[in-house]
Order: structure tokens, then C-alpha cells, then sequence
DNA sequence: GCTTGTGAAATCTTTCACAGCA
DNA sequence: TGCTGTGAAAGATTTCACAAGC
């Protein structure tokens, strides 16, 4: 089980153990699949399914060796070296991704950040100061930003994204309410903070325990 | 097909469609699932088929009436009443949430904000004033809240939202980078925002097209 | 003629259960 | 003995394709 595509499913899940396993590894060098489950939210039996997907990481009668597991799905996820992030829309989502610390001790490394208000340009949010939005093209190609953020209004997203894409980047993360199309070589992602609310809802009157997202 | 349970990948996209209606509703007064299926980013199949578990709201030959649609999808979500949130945790995140008008837009009420650190203690986010956070069992009960939404440190995680469970809420939205664990009947969702971008570093890589978050 | 609603097929995901190995 | 790795079974989701109805 090794050199195949990866389902998505499992994808998902990977930075989730990611995370449980840099949570586990002050307390032992290795792990059990049954507790890397417990910690990740999910079955046993998945834990290893996925993990085989990577390759035959693990031994048999021990686990797995935590370090070595971490360093086998960071390579896998395209962590392991430093990726660039750019920020657009420095409202107060934009600020508080920008001096997020979940970005920073994850490999991503936020290096502009920009807003179309000229009221906002360079106000300085987190490491950077806001650049105007126009100075988008250049800065970006500039700096090699390999990851935007659309933090703007939903009416501004669609444009926001087609400069991001004509600068070279290769992720969006979109948290803009709204749909934005981009070209297929381009990895999109969508986060509606809205609508993660309204899933809960729903769960609360059917009285059923759900579900995570983005996992 | 009606009266039976709506399975989940539905329920995640039923506040998609949400959106995508409530933009279109202004250029016509029905629409077809085709029309549904593009603006909300899937196939047309799947736009009736997620319709379909709803009831028969479509009428054949001409589409779906849009307002009567959404007024469906929002009775089935529960989200046709105000919901009552309070964030926990004032930093740069717990602010943008406060601020943030995608709730308030979609029948969200900030209701209260609580933070441990003094220093944040009677400031003003939003709506509110940040409240200390040991007032949280008296104010959450008093103020009737509904969801409650962690936004604290990793290490505060799961004690705020034992605090949230004794205090009655039926949901709880974890932004904290750790796995919480709460009693079958809160319904609990997870946004890891690290996560989001260590799985759009994936796709990048892989040179293909994914997918949509918490959709 | 155009579009919904839905069985049936295809595909993807999860879980089981156990052989294989340290 | 204990735990991984994986076929096979079970379950969930998506897509197809077309009958039914406006």
C-alpha cells in the first residue's frame, strides 16, 4: 500500500493526527494506534488504515515511532519546508490570522498582508505592515507568496482571488461568504464561519452529537 | 422521501445552498438546480437529490421558488429562530468572531464575550463588554445562551467548555488547535485553521483540485 | 420542452476481523 | 502477547439516467 493516491478523506485527517502527535510526544516516544484514535476524535481501525496509505510506518506489537510519524506526514502534506502566506483584507479576521500563532508554528510564514482602505495601509499587523491592495501583482511575485487568504467582503473575493491567481499563488483559502472559481491547478478552500454555525444548529434540535470540520 | 433522517454530507451543504440562494434572489424569483448546483460549486444531481430529503419543493419544468426555498432550508437547520452565542476568549480571534457580520446576518446574536485576563476585562467587542470569565456559569444561564464558542488557548480548551456544557449550551464551536470532548447531547464542531492550510498544502502539490471546508 | 424527483449503479469511506510479525 | 497492516464486508455518498409532471 504505497505510491497511490491518497483519498481525500485521509488527507483530511492527517494534520488532525499532526496535531495529537505533537501533543503526545512529550509523554512517550512512541504511540499506539488506539491512542493516536483517541486523541484524533476518530476509530482505531481508521488510524492505521490511513497511516498505511503513507507506507508500513509502524511496528508491530509497539506502535509508532511518534517523531518519525510526524516527519513521514508533514513530507506527505508538503509541510515540511516553509510555505509563504499572504493576508487580503486586514478587517479584524484578516489581523487575527495575521498574528495567529497556529500559522506560524505550523511552517507557514505570514509576509504581507493587504487592504484596499487607504485608512489601513501600513498599520502594522502582526510581522507586517498592510500594503495597498493594488500593489498586489508586484508584491506578490516579489515575495513568492505561495498561499493567499481572502479575508475582504464577499463582494470583493472573486476579484481578490483572480489577482491572487495571476500572481503566482498556489493555495486560496477562502473565508469570504462566498463561492469564488479559480482555475483547477489552483488548491481552493472554503471557510464560511457562518455557515459552521448553522450546521451546529442543526444538530442541536435533532439532539444528535455531530461531527468536525475540516477534519 | 420525506420524514426520514437527512443525511449528514446534506446538512453540510444545506447552508451553502442557503447562501447561494440568497444571492440569486435578487436576479429571479425560482431557479433551477443546474443554476443552484454552479453557484454553490456542485453537481446538479446532488442539488435535487439534498433537496429531495426536504420534501417536494420544486416544481417541475420551471425550478424551485426561491424565498420559499430558503425558508425550508431554514426551518430544517434551526435557524429560523435567533440563536444566542457567547465567545469565550477576547484575543484577536474572539474579536473578529464578535465583529464579525456573517453571524448577525444569519440570525446569530452575540450575546456575551468572557475572557480570564483582567487587563480584557470591560473592554468593548462588538456589541458587548468582555466579561470575566468566572462570571461564566451565572451569565450563561442567565442570558439564556445557546452556543457558546471557544476561541482560548489549547491548554484552556476542554475546561471552557465544561464551563459551557454546566452552563446549558446545546453547541459549542471549538477554534482551539486541540480536540475537545463533551457529553452526546452538545453538538460539537472543530475549525482548526492550521488544519485548513496544511491540507490545501496537500492539494498544492499534488497539482489537483480539491474540495470545500465545512461544506 | 424543460426540469424535478428518484431508483439503480458506481464510487468512496468506514469498520470488522484476523493473519503476520516484533 | 500485543499491535500493525490489510483484505473483505458494510455503509454512506455521489452520479447516472429516465419516468413523471408542469
Amino acid at each position: 500500500m504505497i505510491g497511490h493516491r491518497i483519498p481525500e478523506a485521509t488527507v483530511n485527517r492527517l494534520p488532525v493526527y499532526l496535531r495529537a502527535l505533537a501533543e503526545a510526544s512529550s509523554s512517550s516516544p512512541t504511540i499506539s494506534s488506539e491512542l493516536l484514535a483517541e486523541k484524533a476524535g476518530v476509530n482505531a481501525a481508521q488510524v492505521r488504515k490511513d497511516l498505511s496509505h503513507l507506507g508500513s510506518y509502524g511496528t508491530r506489537g509497539v506502535g509508532y515511532e511518534v517523531g518519525y510519524l510526524m516527519h513521514q506526514i508533514s513530507r506527505r502534506l508538503g509541510v515540511d519546508n516553509e510555505l509563504r502566506v499572504a493576508i487580503v483584507g486586514a478587517g479584524n479576521l484578516g489581523q487575527a490570522l495575521a498574528t495567529y500563532g497556529g500559522f506560524a508554528s505550523r511552517g507557514f510564514q505570514v509576509v504581507a498582508t493587504f487592504d484596499s482602505d487607504p485608512g489601513k495601509v501600513g498599520h502594522r499587523v502582526g510581522t507586517t505592515s498592510v500594503r495597498p491592495a493594488s500593489t498586489m501583482p508586484d508584491v506578490l511575485l516579489e515575495l513568492k507568496v505561495d498561499i493567499g487568504v481572502v479575508t475582504t467582503p464577499a463582494s470583493a473575493a472573486q476579484s481578490t482571488a483572480d489577482v491572487l491567481v495571476a500572481g503566482g499563488v498556489s493555495c486560496i483559502l477562502n473565508f469570504a461568504p462566498t463561492t469564488v472559481v479559480v482555475p483547477e491547478y489552483v488548491a481552493l478552500r472554503q471557510v464560511d464561519l457562518g455557515v459552521e454555525l448553522q450546521i451546529l444548529s442543526f444538530y442541536r434540535q435533532s439532539e444528535v452529537a455531530p461531527v468536525a470540520a475540516g477534519e
